[in-house]
DNA sequence: TCAAAAAACTGATATAGAACATGTTTCTCA
DNA sequence: TGAGAAACATGTTCTATATCAGTTTTTTGA
């Protein structure tokens, strides 16, 4: 039996009751602990590139992670953004497809690369597990269909505050101005999550920030008016 | 024992190889039927609506069904188009939301209802089904990010390009000329599946038929020229 | 610690495609 | 089967936003 530090258990893992595994018991996250090599990724690294085979999942312990998918003429889109508790690599897995996307750390990031036979073995063993990568999908299934209708149906002025409360909701903290999106973004990131010029962003992002929507801290964005901001994003529901 | 007709039996599904129970066994399916109510819709009809809650999942036996978006302001759109074996209102089932999207016919189709306690139960006791319901989630996801991406990097010819291709794969029929797109929709609704007006559509489709790519048969669309259709589409890969 | 590179920002210009207007063809159902 | 309604088609105008070009600020690493 492979001998494995205690702070690269799963039983220690900072984001262990927010992923797919949460509901295993400890004897299970021992054996999982055992078939898992755990990684560290400096900021831009790659954790793997569209195109690749896959051979196992990717499970988040904690950092930021972008998702990118690169089109014919070399542009950039980020179709969305990983954090701790997250998993990496499933949909390429279970479609036995090569990976669609690009996966990129935006900061220093832990991560845990589990083998694939073994999470498959495990999703078919342990039907939470199953019930909660379903429910991962449909939910980021929901996620990406509501950002289809975004670009469709929203302009830039909308989707930009529509990044900036969906951003809130995941990687928000309270601060004295307001609310801080505590996750490293260039502008150009950003515009690239929502379908648009960095120069146009950076318009808006004046606008807002003229209008006392939001601050900026260096290059940290602090939201000072959620209910206005909420109001221009022109939410469904 | 309820006493099914011959015909709405699962076994006698023309979609049953390709839904994600198809790797049951006859007494399994024989169970499955009892738990289902079988309807029909006429062209128009809705299955289910935006904001409603969900009782159950709905399984396509035969014909194509949309599924749409609606904003704040009333627009429109077509985020998937479902056919027979495809399984619709999973995801709202799995995530205990409110449906997020309006299902609505787009040609006389048959539908079966089965109800959300049997299924969540059949999937915790079979594996074979939840590894295909995460199957079709992923590749549901896939598309959804394609989308994401073409919405974002390609012009609309392009993007009507690879509409007509994807479109083909599904619904492709081989005819004299070339491959006939046997679905049903309006130039309005093609325009909402790429987010565009449809006199620009319109348009395109115009430019397509004028450098002989397509040929129309009054509504329907022949591929005559699917090489240099794929040419325009600029695929990634 | 300082020079070079990257990112952020601002202004001017160009354009793809939305929106509007209007005519024509094709359904649909009374 | 024929009148009204949808859907289709095309020409014209207008605008949101991409693109280009340049300046300032921040970051980085030698």
């Amino acid at each position: 039996m492979r001998k494995i530090k205690e702070a690269d258990k799963c039983q220690s893992c900072p984001s262990r009751g927010k992923g797919i595994f949460c509901e295993l018991e400890n004897n299970d996250l021992d054996d999982l602990s055992q078939h898992k090599v755990t990684n560290t990724y400096k900021k831009g690294q790659t954790l793997f590139v569209q195109g690749n085979h896959p051979s196992g999942l990717y499970c988040i312990n904690s950092g930021n992670i972008k998702v990118t998918k690169t089109g014919a003429d070399g542009k950039e889109t980020i179709v969305r953004v990983a954090q701790g508790g997250d998993v990496l690599g499933h949909r390429s897995l279970f479609t036995n497809d090569f990976y669609t996307a690009t996966a990129t750390a935006l900061e220093d990031t832990k991560v845990c690369f589990i083998d694939k036979k073994y999470i498959l073995k495990l999703i078919e063993d342990k039907p939470s597990v199953s019930l909660h990568v379903i429910n991962k999908l449909s939910r980021d299934m929901g996620a990406a269909e509501n950002k289809l209708t975004s670009l469709h149906q929203k302009n830039v002025r909308e989707r930009l505050a529509e990044l900036l409360l969906l951003l809130e909701q995941t990687h928000g903290e309270d601060v004295e101005e307001g609310r801080k999106l505590n996750i490293k973004l260039t502008r150009e990131e950003m515009a690239t999550m929502i379908g648009t010029a960095n120069e146009t962003l950076i318009r808006f992002i004046s606008e807002f920030k003229d209008e006392g929507l939001i601050e900026q801290k260096g290059k940290t964005i602090i939201l000072t008016n959620k209910e206005k901001l909420a109001d221009w994003a022109n939410l469904a529901y």
